[in-house]
RNA sequence: GACCCCAUCGUCUAGAGGCCUAGGACACCGCCCUUUCAAGGCGGCGACACGGGUUCGAAUCCCGUUGGGGUCGCCA
């Protein structure tokens, strides 16, 4: 019996709702998707708006949108406003283990503390000054009207793991400081909610970016102290470089133009993205792929690199415009403007860059079109020759055979004036596939030097 | 500031002491094909950050320097 039956994979892929995906988030999207997909896992969607001044419903429905389009589906969802009772749970059971602790300082006195540390030269940790309160002292606090937020006590030694991406990784609790897992005004943070929901939604594999490694050292104390080091306790975790921008300098903090929606605007394809994002930082070809099954098909978390690799929007172009030239008619006709077929997607395919400039070869063939015509008497004998319809891909050839014989023309000069005639531009698809689209009646008024 | 991570062609990277006069992909350049663009074929340019060690031998190991990234929140 295969053994993921037994104790299927899961993982998550946890936005907060407080902006729009960027480029970096969407990496951690897709590779977790990926992940799930090549492992036979499931995917959960999980909605971490425990932050209640920056979250809102509108960026979570964004996101939701992104990820739709990028084709990201998810198994299941989960958001963490409507699981408070299982965070205060968790957090009673921490209390009467005597691993959270009250803690009165305000944010004011943390911060000058910090700076203190820091221009000693020391880490800048907290220096668990509450714990040595007496019960005479808390008291006093309360009565000042201090109302206490909550510390996770860490404890002394090595926190260490194997990391799916990183290999062997280690730190010292001592070296880590305590984090406040419940607000002064008891709402619950980060630290505390995901791993509780971790644990309770069955989570096994924690794919996150390297920005989270401390907070993995810390989160591993957490997991067990709610649910011990056995089997479906500590989930397994890969830290993912995070990505930088061309110039290297960090993503994170400059995203700009680099969310997911003004990409989507901007017209390229959801593969494009799913492509570039899911193979930069690999030794894999980014290369055009139809779907993500053929993303997912060979994906090995253990093929990313740690080294920070660089985004760069150019080469989105580029991909997109080689997808697009192997893209079949099927995947793309429903979002073809009416009047397409495969004839002429075929021809019109090698010149795109964005799927939306396929309308205008369209027009093209359709018309009005106003013809570019620099020797009438030319363009007239040429229009002279036109065969009677019915017209095939052999017509351009036979054609122009005859335009050349009758003319002495041939090369550049037989070719480009007939190009622009036909089309007004210098530029296009194989003519020889254009004419018929065209047909007979607007092909011989271009000639003659009317708009048709 | 402290701690952690990283450092190979323009870019993404292969490389786990001799197989490396460093390989691939994308980009770029050239040729072929071609009315143009694209596609395709063939070819080319192009890198081990620096300085010390260790070793018969280092891109690979060690130390340092420099550079980059990350973390140090009552954010996630």
């Amino acid at each position: 019996m295969p053994a993921a039956w037994l104790s299927p994979m899961k993982v998550r892929f946890a936005p907060s709702p407080t902006g729009l995906l960027h480029v970096g988030n969407a990496r951690q999207a897709v590779i977790n998707w990926l992940f799930a997909r090549a492992h036979g896992g499931r995917y959960l969607l999980r909605i971490d708006d425990t932050d209640t001044e920056r979250s809102t419903p509108e960026f979570a429905r964004a996101i939701e949108d992104d990820l739709r389009w990028l084709g990201l589906e998810w198994d299941e969802k989960a958001v963490q406003s409507e699981r408070l009772d299982r965070y205060a749970a968790a957090a009673a059971r921490l209390k009467a283990a005597g691993r959270l602790y009250p803690c009165y300082e305000t944010p004011e006195e943390l911060s000058l503390k910090r700076k203190v540390a820091l221009t000693a030269g020391r880490p800048p940790i907290y220096d668990r000054a509450a714990l040595a309160l007496s019960e005479a002292e808390r008291a006093r606090l309360e009565a000042e009207g201090r109302r206490p937020h909550w510390r996770f006590k860490l404890l002394a030694g090595e926190i260490a793991w194997d990391d799916l991406v990183r290999g062997p990784v280690a730190f010292q609790g001592e070296n880590l400081s305590d984090p406040v897992l419940l607000r002064e005004d008891g709402r619950p943070l980060y630290t505390l909610t995901s791993v509780v929901d971790d644990i309770e939604l069955g989570i096994t594999h924690v794919i996150r970016g390297e920005d989270h490694v401390a907070n993995t050292a810390v989160q591993v104390q957490l997991f067990e102290a709610l649910a011990g080091t056995g089997p479906g306790g500590v989930p397994a975790f890969g830290h993912l470089s995070l990505i930088a921008g061309a110039g290297g300098e960090a993503l994170s903090k400059r995203l700009g133009s680099l969310s997911l929606a003004s990409l989507r605007a901007s017209g390229l394809e959801a593969m494009t993205v799913n492509g570039y994002l899911a193979r930069l930082g690999t030794p894999d070809p980014i290369e055009p792929l139809p779907d993500l099954a053929a993303l997912a098909a060979g994906f090995d978390l253990a093929r990313f690199g740690r080294a920070t690799p660089k985004f760069d929007p150019a080469e989105l172009e580029l991909l997109n415009a080689r997808l697009l030239h192997a893209l079949p008619f099927e995947t793309v006709a429903g979002r073809l403007p009416a009047g397409f077929d495969p004839a002429l997607w075929e021809a019109v395919r090698p010149n795109l860059t964005r799927l939306a400039e396929a309308e205008g070869w369209l027009a093209i063939c359709r018309g009005p079109v106003v013809p570019v015509i620099a020797d009438a008497g030319f363009a007239a004998q040429a229009a002279e020759l036109l065969p009677p319809e019915p017209w095939d891909e052999a017509t351009w050839v036979s054609w122009t055979a005859a335009v050349k014989a009758a003319t002495g023309r041939k090369g550049k000069e037989l070719f480009l004036p007939l190009r622009l005639a036909l089309t007004g531009l210098d530029h296009g698809p194989e003519l020889k596939a254009l004419l018929p689209l065209i047909g007979h009646e607007r092909a011989a008024a271009r000639l003659s030097g009317k708009a048709a």
